[in-house]
DNA sequence: CTGAAAGCGCTTACAG
DNA sequence: CTGAAAGCGCTTACAG
């Protein structure tokens, strides 16, 4: 029978185990002290010394445990992402976006979707940033709006990046997004194509992004001499089916609008189907323009004009802020704090008929 | 200047600070290894002492911390995803099904996107789950078809579970997935509204779910008594533009197909493109069956039929497998090893005309 | 610039 | 059924 215990080999490294601190120090004859001062780009250790351990390290393709690390540390190499946003293309690209400012380093990203209506949610978050020491936390909207969890993070001493419509934060903790440069846009586009009775289908206004595209989209009109009028300004709840209640009701009336900006994309697919129970086309009738620029906008026939915003590179930043923080170059982060929307025209917005 | 050493207090608790497992002991008057017993539901533990214990525990609200654990266990309560499959809306519920199943535990879901033709790939992956010191990684298709993957992980003794279309391994390690009932479904759907002139749109036979939902596909018409001619077999990449392609080869056929099932949703929304191209209407000139029952299915006009696959619970029951290999309850776990695609019939699939 | 000691909060052996 | 000792792989705080 075998021992299943690994036993030292000759060189006093075990066979398929990783290398330790111990290893390192060992085989370069100081103590894991130094080592350790290397690991983490201590300015205390003389340029010689360091070169030897470096090379070590890298022969042995030794990498720190980040268990251990975050032990000692009291601090974890876990990055937390909280949301509640429900399009999976916005989280996927956010995701990826912090994947890839993490790239490269030792953070990992751990995922919590969440419910802020659940009574348990302050607690949950609490319990689950403690535990988990996490070494920050990105927020989108609306999680990013929530001013109860701010607090919780902050008793915690949870770091934060939040990611929202307008600053609600010192610029080391934000990503501005700048909806309402959006929401002008689209009014600048349809007010271009020549369209004077426009109307506007909005989010719920309990969320800042809803909020920021309509007022950006009123401004937008205003630049055009224009006004929304209130029979043209109806409020839904960024639901498919919300969009197709609000668009039969603006389509029925007379005169009716001759274009729609909607507050997201699912919104706008609802105006599709109410245009087509209503036998009216796009964009010969009415001229659609959506606000996410989702993967549904290039399926929809026809295309669906729409806003967009750089969601991978937002995560992206609120990650590298996030990191930024282990290492003094907070002068370097503040430099990309901002975003702004893009307006991706396509089928459903032309000049009005007649 | 206030000293920011939180000094400890009169009970020895110290303000602010979670507590440890030691204050535990010393409160509940046992050594911590005995608390440490409480934690992991060890058997050796009087009743009497664990109440005693889990009471304190209860009330100073405890939980242990899981670096440190997983420091002592040589093995982390991180689960990773692995995954390299783009569409958002699949990794979104698989996501949702594994934490699902984690609630209520200490896990935690670390995700990775990767991609397979990466030379780095191996060489990541291995790094990745070693370092992590994963618990267990869940690997959905196509990762969970890669072979060379699965003797990484099984070289550095890292759990999978594998979710794909047929088993390709022990019940332990799968999530089956059976999607060639879903194109036998599919088949059935269509020759029962009368059609037998049917065509196929593969995705990339190199996918084992391509292959399978064609096979089912195949079988499913034989039972009719109908064969599908190869030149009503094409093979596309599961890409909405590889799906515009080779449906208007298909329909420039003469005859033409009156009904064609996609081996995705994608490729279907690519059908209804080249159906419009074409000047064909949806059913009334060609019938279309998807698979996915994505998002989109239901936002296109008309409503896409299509098969589904319950993603959420594939995630869910991959995920309990793993955490069940904490406790001995396999049997209880080979009950859920397997799920059923079924059809959702819309609008897109109707008789034939004449 | 470098190191020996103590500790992060747990668990694994090993005793009893 | 229970515990004292040693250790997981790192870092902090203190010396020098």
């Amino acid at each position: 029978m075998i021992s299943r215990k690994p036993r030292p080999d000759s060189e006093g490294e075990r066979r398929g185990k990783r290398p330790t601190i111990n290893d390192i120090a060992r085989l370069a004859q100081v103590s894991k002290k130094t080592v350790s001062r290397v690991i983490n780009d201590s300015p205390f250790v003389r340029e010689e010394t360091r070169e030897k351990i470096s090379a070590i390290i890298k022969e042995l393709g030794f990498a720190p445990d980040p268990q251990a690390r975050g032990l000692a540390f009291r601090r974890s190499f876990l990055i937390g992402m909280i949301y509640d946003n429900p399009t999976p293309q916005y989280v996927v690209n956010m995701q990826q976006g912090i994947l890839d400012a993490m790239k490269g380093t030792s953070f990992e990203l751990v995922i919590r979707p969440c419910n802020r209506q659940d009574p348990h949610f302050l607690a949950d978050m609490r319990a689950f940033v403690e535990r988990q020491k996490l070494f920050g936390v990105v927020l989108p909207p609306s999680v990013s709006e929530d001013e109860r969890l701010i607090q919780v993070l902050d008793e915690i001493d949870c770091p934060y990046v939040r990611i929202a419509s307008i600053a609600l934060d010192e610029p080391d903790a934000m990503v501005v997004t700048h909806d309402h440069v959006g929401g002008m846009e689209a009014a600048r586009h349809l007010t271009r194509l020549g369209h004077t009775r426009i109307a506007h289908i909005s989010g719920p206004t309990l969320f800042r992004s809803a909020h920021e595209r309509r007022r950006g989209f009123t401004q937008g009109l205003a630049e055009a001499g224009l006004k929304l009028p209130k029979e043209f300004d109806r409020e839904a709840a960024y639901t498919f089916e919300s969009g197709v209640e609000a668009a039969a009701a603006l389509l029925a009336l007379k005169p009716r609008p001759t274009a729609i900006f909607c507050g997201n994309d699912e919104m706008a697919a609802g105006v599709y189907k109410a245009a087509r129970d209503a036998g009216l086309s796009i964009p010969g009738d009415v001229s659609v323009v959506g606000f996410d620029d989702s993967a549904m906008a290039s399926r929809l026939y026809p295309l669906l004009t729409s806003v967009k915003l750089p969601i991978h590179d937002m995560g992206e930043m609120a990650a590298a802020k996030l990191i930024a923080r282990t290492r003094e170059r907070r002068a370097h982060v503040q430099e990309k704090t901002e975003v702004v929307p893009e307006l991706v025209a396509r089928e459903s917005s032309a000049a009005p008929k007649g």
